[in-house]
DNA sequence: TTTTTAATCGCAAACGGTTGCAATAACCTT
DNA sequence: AAGGTTATTGCAACCGTTTGCGATTAAAAA
């Protein structure tokens, strides 16, 4: 993870300002568990500080992802957040059943990106990236394993 | 594609009713250029039924996608719906550039289903399926080669 | 054909997310 | 430390999509 300072230095490098709604998101997701939905966020986040508004909340989000201290990962139809993992990108693997969340290594989706390179001239967008289905657990316990594959 | 009788047999053998709003959003799609946006059929639709709601649409859609009829596809955040193709899935290679949307076929995802499966036990969700990024086009013509990756 | 009945519709309100704008406040200058 | 500049905020309005509900109507029954 990226820690809280580098995140800090990284507004300040850029010509942000360090706001106390910035800092509280910051935090939030950081001390956070793994991936944060919006709404989780923001009721942490007003917890600390009651005024906060959930626009600043998202302006705040898209903010730290194009600066790239935080990562988004769309879960099913809903946006999650967590802190940009500095050891290299990961991509996730989430069960519709249990919505549980698995770390993928990016090595499992070069090959793909390579054939899509060469039979297509494509350069997909892989760097932050979910896949959905069942998991391992799920499948054995048989739960929900036909539900939406939307 | 599905035939539009096909797809008028699926409806009743399932016990929804043949109303007018859902032979026009049908017959829309069938005639449509391939891949439509919501506002699309919607405007379309309501050209030949002009008490169309933009409700039943949303609604239509989703009763022809749970039924198999039409096929779900996100475009960016986009939602886009086409008739089924029986022979076959197929899945999407959408240019962020261009937004010009390419069919490719399930076989270059098959490896990366196979390395799932056996290095996880995880069963991804590959059905209706398309991937962002930058088509051959316009990277020769170099155009917002570096957009939000999202 | 007429009646029955419950699926479907149109409307309007609600929802999650975004945006315009005037008020505020972080930061730079002095 | 005080003042000026302008990014940022909170609010409210908005957009695309969903949902609750009473009215309508397709289709089954008579």
């Amino acid at each position: 993870m990226i820690s809280h300072e580098k995140a800090i230095e990284t507004l300040r490098l850029r010509g942000h300002r360090l706001t106390p709604q910035r800092l509280i998101v910051l935090s939030t997701i950081a001390s956070g568990s793994g991936h944060m939905g919006v709404d989780e966020v923001f009721k942490a986040a007003q917890k600390a500080y009651p005024y906060m508004d959930i626009a600043t909340v998202y302006r705040t989000l898209h903010l730290f992802k194009d600066l790239g201290v935080v990562t988004e990962v769309a879960i099913g139809d809903r946006l999650h957040f967590e802190l940009t993992d500095p050891d290299g990108h990961h991509h996730h693997m989430v069960c519709r059943a249990c919505k549980g969340a698995f770390n993928l290594s990016p090595h499992y989706l070069a090959e793909f990106r390579d054939t899509l390179n060469k039979e297509f001239g494509f350069e997909p967008d892989l760097e932050h990236f979910a896949v959905s289905g069942v998991c391992a657990g799920c499948q054995e316990a048989n739960i929900n394993t036909k539900g939406n594959q939307g």
